[in-house]
RNA sequence: UCCGAAGUAGCUCAGUGGUAGAGCAACCGGCUGUUAACCGGUUGGUCGUAGGUUCGAGUCCUACCUUCGGAGCCA
């Protein structure tokens, strides 16, 4: 007999198959007992009927606890009353460990023990789901940016000194030396673009801030692209079809996960490039006409303004060319203006806030120098990016997306927390 | 760091100065198509911690702790 996952059950229709799995759920009468398996590739329902499997069986069945692990023997049968479309009916079980006292039942439970068992909670449905669409979004990105020609790089996570100064970083020690947690691995992209042409790096980033929203991790993955001749407008264009790309995978891979989340599946779709551009000074304006008089041009976005803005629009938004001294030192001046620069932030629709920050990169070197010594940054810690541009310096752009918060905006979670296995938050190092 | 809310059974909550409650989970029983199944029964408590007011405090007061939501900052 031939042991199949629940995947792969569909085509497996009428034959007498065995699975292993985990009981997620039960239901039974007298005579008829309903077994919610699961077995991480899927969820389906074994069906186990007294008067054909006899009394030992069926006992078995009904003595089986919540996260039991067992092997499964039945037959494969169509259903179309659940949108999985089959179901096994079961002719034996064996059990190979009977679980005791799951904490996480079929009821509601708060978010501190929610996360307190979140070792757990990932078996239920909707982490699951959101597991499968997190893993379709970053397969979808290696897909995308290997067909466009992209080479993976991977920078340090160990580094010497800080990328930005801005964020608070980890520190830890290096032997002797000081070291910190990476922010961002951008400086180390440019570089590897210089050398490669293309290039993306995926990996985690930590910073410690203090921030306690649901925008927020401590640790979080960031996919980082950066390209060498490539100016700021072409670099807009990759990031609307990336975002578009990884949008559509979602929707043709991920279909019964979005349904089990209830995801609104028509507002996803309408995700395709291009996407809407406004100019930060038509943003201010366009703040100021919705009546926000909190915000005068030179300030930053709050999160306020950022969803007005967003709630324009049925797809992401563009803002571009914010003023030159609310962003970081190596972001490309405008060529007619000498206030703003050449940058974007993506906005994610339904208030999920910024999931892209991107700029074209300062390539003359003497700029550069000057805007290191106008931040009062450690020149001699930049001194190799410096040197980027001394020999056979070109345009080059790249941006950051920001995973969780894109896995949160796609699956519709209302907090990133749900978006990552293991999440890193203020007061949260367990498990 | 600031603003707001909340801590009562394993979980989710009710209890508004006078005997500590319900649903779910667990355990026992019933039920042939259930979908957070349903029905009956049983078990289960240092009411976040410390102090105070009161004849009497889960309830009122003070401090502290923890969690949640938001702000700032950012992806």
């Amino acid at each position: 007999m031939k042991k199949i996952s629940i995947n792969q059950m569909p085509s497996h229709i009428g034959e007498e198959v065995k699975l292993g799995a985990w009981l997620a759920n039960k239901r039974s009468s007298g005579k008829i007992a309903f077994l919610q398996l699961r077995d991480g590739t899927g969820f389906v329902q074994g069906v186990v009927v007294k008067a054909d499997v006899g009394e030992e069986v069926f006992q078995l069945a009904k003595s089986l606890t919540q996260e039991s692990s067992i092997y499964v023997t039945g037959t494969v049968t169509e259903d179309t009353r659940n949108s999985f479309g089959c179901e096994i009916q079961v002719t034996s079980i064996e059990v190979l460990s009977l679980a005791e006292d799951f904490p996480i039942t079929p009821k509601e439970h708060g978010t501190e023990f929610l996360m307190d068992n979140r070792h757990v909670w990932l078996r239920s449905r909707k982490q699951h789901a959101i597991m499968k669409i997190r893993n379709e979004i970053i397969r979808a990105t290696y897909e995308f940016f290997n067909n466009e020609g992209f080479v993976k790089m991977d920078p340090p996570i160990l580094t010497g000194s800080a990328p930005e100064g801005t964020s608070e970083l980890f520190a830890t020690k290096y032997f002797d030396e000081d070291a910190f947690l990476s922010q961002s691995g951008q400086l180390y992209m440019e570089a590897a673009a210089m050398a490669m042409g293309k290039v993306f790096s995926f990996g985690p980033t930590f910073r410690a801030e203090k921030s306690k929203t649901r925008r927020h991790l401590i640790e979080f993955w960031m996919i980082e692209p950066e390209m060498a001749f490539v100016e700021f407008n072409e670099s807009l264009e990759v990031q609307e079809n990336y975002v578009s790309y990884i949008v559509q995978s979602v929707l043709k891979n991920c279909k019964l996960e979005l349904e089990r989340l209830g995801r609104d599946t028509s507002k996803l779709e309408a995700i395709q490039a291009p996407f809407p551009r406004i100019s930060y000074d038509d943003a201010i304006e366009f703040l100021h006409e919705k009546g926000f008089d909190d915000i005068q041009w030179g300030d930053d976005f709050g999160a306020p303004h950022e969803t007005a803005i967003a709630e324009a629009y049925d797809k992401p938004v563009f803002i571009t060319h914010y003023p030159v001294g609310i962003k970081p030192f190596y972001m490309q001046p405008h060529p007619e203006r000498d206030d703003v620069v050449l940058c974007a932030d993506l906005i994610a629709p339904e208030g999920y806030g910024e999931i892209i920050g991107g700029s074209e990169r300062i390539y003359d070197y003497d700029l550069l120098k000057q805007r290191i010594q106008e931040h009062n940054l450690d020149e001699s810690a930049y001194a190799w990016y410096l040197e980027l541009r001394k020999y056979g310096t070109v345009p080059h752009s790249g941006f950051g997306l920001g995973l969780e918060r894109t896995v949160a905006w796609i699956s519709g979670a209302e907090h990133v927390r749900e978006s990552i296995p293991f999440p890193r938050l203020l007061n949260r190092l367990y498990p």
